[in-house]
DNA sequence: GATGAATGAGAATTCATTCAT
DNA sequence: GATGAATGAATTCTCATTCAT
């Protein structure tokens, strides 16, 4: 590794041309397969240009360095889970899903079911950057949406949680999946694994001392 | 000549005496305070034995490489939490403790709480270089440890749990401590967390179908 | 050309040991030879590496760059050049020489005889680099010792002089023999190019406008 | 595929149109602009191109390479140099000027003043290109007409100057004033400063052993 | 046991130049 | 005439590891 570091963020040639777009597609496709194939450690800018068919140099016109184009995926997966769950929960205006929980999980375990591996390496590296709070903060933001949904569809319930509880609830589900979609777990995708995962929520929620309305 | 890549498990000598122990104890160090200050891609063992105040040779005296390092740091760690927890159960086979769950988790946040970053780095570290089974091994252990304790002495809890219950247990807990480590969570260490996370627990066993004796 | 820019100063390993600086020698020579016969385009650390008989790894433990290189080089030259003069004065108390003027400039012929080429291109570099104060502070120095030394033993000359007229004698001497050893000249190292110089240095002494003595 | 090193003369386009000698400066002040701001190491013709504001093709469109862009500029400035002497001394046929030495000096300075660093860098990188004959031609060629002229109007004196008389006079003034122009001398410009170059022509002159007529 | 200079394969990155649009 | 995306050879630079002292 040359000399060290340029800020890793910081776009470069953006994305505007459909070709354009097509190559950064073919750049993160290639990061994907050598991820899964071959490992981390046999990640290298060289070999992801080759592997995506275009020259090294194309590949430095739309990233920065290694790093960027891990960032970028990562981002990208963070966007694309946010949207699906947007999307299944009928956008923010449509109407509420029959067990909202079941669905936002239902749609979480899909995702981190797709591509695991290179998903986990992108999201370790958006941590070890420093960018990890983006990660949080999408945690939030859509534990955030779920708590204004059930709200208004169900004001019964004692929500707003307060913020502790929401803290715990998102990472103790994102950890269960983030564990599970590691390579390690056969079960991630049965339907007992959705089922358990909705009971933790279920269970936690249940167990909530009351609250008085606000 | 640099002949890369051996298997990264395999000890190099046991280190007996002391002068070796304290070495051994000065590199960890070095590692954890370049970890925590310059980040993961600074770690380098030429890096490592000037921070220890070693030679390389040396540093290559105790590890057979940079990777075994890291290896030996978390499982130190993942040593000393299980160690922790047993000791605060009152050994395999003292008194119960009262609470087991409460037990355990407030044992796990004092852990977690020590010297966060650079004992998530190694953890991270222990994962990317395929040894992720080693620390969820340890987790299995834990929680199975845990399970057959509470059997123990509360035979009517509608034990043995089944093995997607304890593997999402185990990983939602860890999640949730990781998360706090990592993002240097200001709650980390309240009584409040505490409790969130022993209700997290508490909530999905409760919630737990009913199951026959076997 | 990898990533921009360190800081081009700042020593690496200090050559303490002989062979550490038998090694600085060798790249030396190695980077003389290479601008020699095949001119600055031709100079990168491999061939540099290669030419000297070492490993680019090594050349990086002395140098942190191929800049530096040349800095250094261009730096030992000034020492070198300096030194030569004072030696050739009779060191800072001796006696003084017949004609410090010609003993200095036939010192300074010689000096720019030695490694034309190698020796320019390190000096521009060394003024690219923005290290060129170097220079011209070593040029003031030297014209600073002379005056004085002249002024010791010859009180009726009518020094000091001011400082306008140090900066063009010294700029115009220094102009000459750049521009001789710039390989174009064939004549450096002629005694009529030794004449010449002292009649230059002389005639602008000679027409200095009276002064009174301070 | 880049196709490396073509003759660095050889010139594109001759820019007839209004239009193409616009492209031209603006070109000019672009690579100005980064040798100034940047320094050599950052100029590349990616970057002027992106300065000038006009793409890389169409730098290509008038000049056949980088190097090119530099030898250009130096040469404007030599030109213009030039002319401005031949100007200051009343055309090759024109009256002569009362002082011809301290005319060129003032002409000179002038020169030097404008645009001091990036026409300096200019001519060092003709030079290390191996054009350095060019501006060497040219130094020579001002002082043959200088001494035809001076010839001309002032037969007594004892010209014509032999070669190396000539070499070391030129170098003397250029150097000089390279050195002034680099280190930003803060005395380029004053009276004293002309009177001292034109003390330091006229002392040598002065000092020149009498020459039989030829 | 310790040292630290040397190694060199391999990874990162640049940038002059082309050419299809 | 202009554009600017793509190219890839050339270079820089790193760092795990060895081994002579």
């Amino acid at each position: 590794m040359p000399r060290r570091k340029q800020p890793v963020d910081a776009k470069r040639r953006v994305p505007r041309q459909a070709r354009a777009r097509e190559t950064v597609e073919v750049i993160f496709e290639a990061t994907a397969r050598i991820l899964l194939r071959e490992g981390r450690a046999a990640l290298n800018t060289n070999h992801i240009a080759e592997c995506a068919g275009i020259s090294v140099g194309t590949l430095y016109e739309y990233f920065l360095n290694k790093e960027s184009i891990l960032l970028a995926m990562a981002r990208r997966e963070i966007t694309r889970a946010t949207e699906a769950i947007f999307r299944a929960l009928g956008g923010p205006s449509g109407e509420p899903a029959a067990d909202p929980v079941r669905t936002v999980i239902r749609v979480l375990i899909a995702e981190f079911s797709r591509n695991r591996k290179a998903r986990h390496i992108a999201f370790r590296t958006l941590v070890a950057e420093g960018f990890g709070a983006e990660l949080e903060a999408n945690l939030d933001e859509i534990s955030q949406m779920l708590a204004e949904r059930t709200d208004r569809f169900a004001p019964e319930r004692r929500l707003p949680l307060p913020p502790v509880t929401v803290f715990v609830l998102t990472r103790a589900v994102h950890g269960v999946l983030v564990s599970a979609a590691e390579q390690r777990y056969p079960h991630l995708g049965t339907p007992e694994f959705e089922d358990e995962l909705v009971r933790l929520v279920g269970g936690f929620l249940a167990s909530a001392p009351a609250r008085q309305l606000s």
